[in-house]
DNA sequence: TGAAAAATAGCACGACCGTTCGTATTTTTC
DNA sequence: GAAAAATACGAACGGTCGTGCTATTTTTCA
């Protein structure tokens, strides 16, 4: 099953598919990791076609051919970052069993996600708030892709209450939006703060959160 | 009482002080007005002095006069901003008892400063992102005044839990960032997936949080 | 009121931006 | 191996950016 029946914009994306791949889709392909590593540290409207040709050897006019816009190169930039997030944090919690423990192992891979590799940041917070007040298909793309993120996560919530790991009276986007809260701190105080005690209270407070709506103890 | 023992280079910002206002004063206390506003839907990143000198009518080296730089035109916006944020959001509040009736009025203020009024976005939470990564006088501007900020609502924790508001084994920073994590959801959720229904559940999470750290109920 | 000082405008600069176009080169196809 | 198509390059355009420099206007104060 995939993250979450995605919209067909982004879904049917023909130049990293399956068929051997020809010189052209392996450039742009190569084109697309230099431009997310870049993206994820000074964010997608930092992102310039100038410096992208830099890292990637090759002229600005080379690069821009491949996307015929800087805002397909950004939408690009949003669904190769929503492949590997998939990758990462959601097709792997899948493998463990319905419940608590794959709400436990979102969250964990969702954490590791967003905070422990130090560097680079968040492309869907970042987004977020550079794109908030900008119409667009740049902002659809990362609208939709956060939405079917949240979506998912919220599945898992359900889940949770419907095999007893939670309160069946627990709503699950309250749920949602107090666990996004969490990472959005965790990013804030990690990231800009540089506070290092960051990770230890994001996770307290998930399990404060889990204790909240967890079945209480039968005496 | 000040929000806080703030460091110098923001506290004694010479610009704006008492005596009576020469016409340079004025004028760039204006130009600074329409800073914040400019910046508040853009970011400070997107502030430009060009855009600035339309919206003020002046030309654009007239307005550039004034700072010298535009990072000291940033830097004044945040100290601005520091300043109506401590007017809206701390005196206010302050004016209640300590405790749970502080802590309250601190956080309806800083919900209704970061989300009611629609428009313009927060300043402290997209400036977080777009200085993450890059060091310098604004990101140091930027972050001793959301630090001030968050010490001073530690410091209101603290103070719930001195006149028992609040358990006295609750750590004031684990709440704090709980409680930030609710804002930032806030603001995610409203400003960027226009979701409605985040103003219910910041609420919803504020007082689910102080059932936990409340004093459980005297049987 | 007049001289000194401050404030503002006008103009130009170099840098970078996204984009276009014509052309050369490489790769694929037959 | 030739034709066709895809790919990459270099140069240039119009635009915006922050920032100097030099007048000119306005304000301040004796």
């Amino acid at each position: 099953m995939a993250l979450t029946e995605h919209p067909a914009k982004i879904a049917r994306d023909a130049s990293l598919d399956g068929r051997a791949l020809l010189k052209g889709r392996q450039t742009k392909a190569s084109i697309i990791e230099a431009a997310l590593g870049l993206a994820s540290h000074i964010g997608l409207e930092g992102l310039s076609i100038g410096a992208l040709a830099e890292v990637t050897q090759m002229s600005k006019s080379g690069v821009f051919a491949h996307f015929g816009s800087r805002e397909e190169l950004q939408i690009s930039v949003i669904r190769e970052y929503y492949r590997q997030f998939e990758a990462e944090v959601f097709y792997p919690a899948m493998q463990t069993r319905r419940g608590l423990p794959r709400l436990q192992a979102l969250f964990a891979n969702w954490m590791q996600r967003v905070a422990i590799e130090l560097q680079s940041g968040c492309i869907f917070i970042s987004g977020a708030v550079e794109f908030d007040d900008r119409p667009g298909p740049v902002r659809d793309a990362l609208a939709s892709s956060v939405q079917a993120w949240l979506a998912a996560f919220c599945r898992a919530v359900v889940q949770a209450k419907e095999v007893g790991d939670l309160r069946a009276d627990a709503d699950e986007h309250q749920v949602a939006f107090e666990i996004h809260g969490l990472i959005l701190s965790l990013h804030y105080e990690h990231r800009f703060l540089k506070n290092p005690g960051a990770l230890d209270r994001a996770n307290t407070g998930f399990n404060n959160l889990l204790a909240r709506y967890g079945q209480p103890a039968k005496p």
